[in-house]
DNA sequence: CAGATATATGAGCAAGTACGCATATATTAT
DNA sequence: ATAATATATGCGTACTTGCTCATATATCTG
């Protein structure tokens, strides 16, 4: 008699919780569209606050917001420049997945 | 005298709202760690419902309102087998940029 | 100095999210 | 047929998030 394994009977390899709270966290700076055009923008070339918030078409303070955000993350710095404030990727993973999934969206 | 070029000179380039939108939604997938844990475990073998839900540690509900998301963005595919619904990995990219995250969270 | 410009930040709010509960359906076992 | 098992799904809820508004600070200009 054969005995069919369905379910169950082998271990099931997991991603502990941390690890993956980690990683999920990495994937959140990048699951937002404002984001993805702050970096889009900032793989380029480095950017002040009022060029970035202008081609997003959002409000100063918006803009402020999320890069507060990136900062908080290390993802991104900044380096003040008389009343404007330049900031640039300080991140290099970042810009690999942000251009590996995009890579992945356009051949599709 | 040198004129220097401190802000808003020079064009910005910056992803347009529609491609920075699938990209962050393709991102969001991985933005939280039950899903990064499920894919994690999808990676090394096909698992049913009840295998993924014991090793989250979460209901059977929870489990499976993931799976149907998954599901709905093609990420994953089901096969009936009895009672049971095996669950399997349904596209290479989400495997790759999983794999890409984790290395750069374990090389820091 | 006063006014304009550039950025930062706390509060509040509307929308979205992830979970559990209750319930429904389908399959298998007794 | 009845009970048990496996999964799916609508609803409610606690939590998170991304924005605006109001306000604060710093720098530059006249």
């Amino acid at each position: 008699m054969v005995t069919e394994v369905i379910c169950g009977e082998q271990g099931v390899m997991m991603l502990d919780e941390m690890t993956a709270s980690a990683l999920a966290e990495t994937f959140k700076v990048l699951s937002d569209s404002t984001r993805v055009r702050i970096i889009s923008a900032l793989v380029e070339r480095e950017l002040c606050v009022h060029e970035l918030s202008e081609a997003l078409g959002l409000s100063h303070s918006a803009t402020s917001h999320q890069l507060a955000m990136l900062r908080e993350m290390r993802l991104v710095a900044a380096t003040k420049r008389g009343r404007h404030k330049i900031y640039r990727l300080d991140d290099e993973h970042i810009a690999d997945l942000f251009q590996q999934g995009l890579a992945h969206i356009l051949h599709t």
